[in-house]
DNA sequence: ATAAACCCTGAACCTTGGTTTATAGCAAGC
DNA sequence: GCTTGCTATAAACCAAGGTTCAGGGTTTAT
């Protein structure tokens, strides 16, 4: 059996630099990678599966050293469970916030973009900047927009 | 009319700190805020206006200098609005991938919460936790597990 | 008329999440 | 055995997005 991974191999697999994966190591993420007799790192499969799960938790904005406290609960066996239950469960719960942030402003996005295509849009756009210009004006403040 | 608002009285409306906004302003963002007479930023609704949009570009991880770009595109005038659409629609494919992505590792937490929560989930981890270290030694690898 | 609370600027400082650089030890092909 | 390419560590460096601090005016309530 020769499956295991080289520290690039890692890197390439999951699109990310060696260096990333040399500070995630120095950050205590990586305590199950082990080296071998002249000190690479010897990645087996069961080490990409947490790898894919440091990504996942990345990906979904977790700070490293929360992962860390993720991975080290891991690694301390079956009694941490309910630890990490409770841990995933806050997190679960950030990212379905932030998904919900994220689709609210993705809506107002969308409600620009419709005004600018609009075909009545720059009529639209002028008003406003009439309206902006006028309430500025009524408080003696500065006129924003470019006139050229 | 008495319609305008401190620095504070905005930071509090956007849940902002008055040093984030002094930030942003000083960063180009808030180019269409005037100052009073000694000098105090004076905020009109339109204003709000602005800095709910740079929120919303914020929230969604638009970085600060794009987001100066498209104030700065607003400032200009209606000639303006092709390039305005052409940085949104950018953005909102980005927002997009961005929501696509958080809902796939969401997905991948929820899987891992499902079987934290398996009435036989300590069965389940214990043998994961053989396995893993089958491997390890099958590769003359330290076992990453704490014993104690 | 004075203290408390607010505003300003500029510069220094901070945190997060890496990247780069320097130096050196292995490994594989020619 | 030499070159090329991989590995390692430590430390310096970096960019983004703020925050804090120092020094100095303003406004408000008592």
């Amino acid at each position: 059996m020769k499956t295991t991974y080289t520290i690039k191999e890692v890197a390439e697999m999951f699109d990310l630099s060696v260096s990333t994966l040399h500070y995630y190591d120095k950050q205590g993420l990586l305590p199950f990678v082990d080296k071998n007799d002249v000190g690479y790192r010897t990645f087996t499969p069961s080490d990409l599966n947490f790898i894919h799960t440091i990504c996942c938790l990345k990906d979904t904005g977790m700070p490293i050293k929360t992962i860390k406290t993720y991975i080290s609960l891991c690694m301390q066996g079956a009694d941490t469970i309910p630890e990490r239950r409770a841990l995933l469960n806050a997190h679960r719960d950030a990212v379905v916030a932030k998904q919900a942030r994220l689709e609210e402003s993705l809506q107002e996005i969308d409600e620009k973009l419709n005004r600018y295509t609009d075909p009545a849009a720059r009529g639209l756009i002028e008003s406003e900047i009439e309206f902006v210009t006028a309430e500025k004006s009524a408080h003696h403040l500065a006129n924003p927009f470019v006139t050229q």
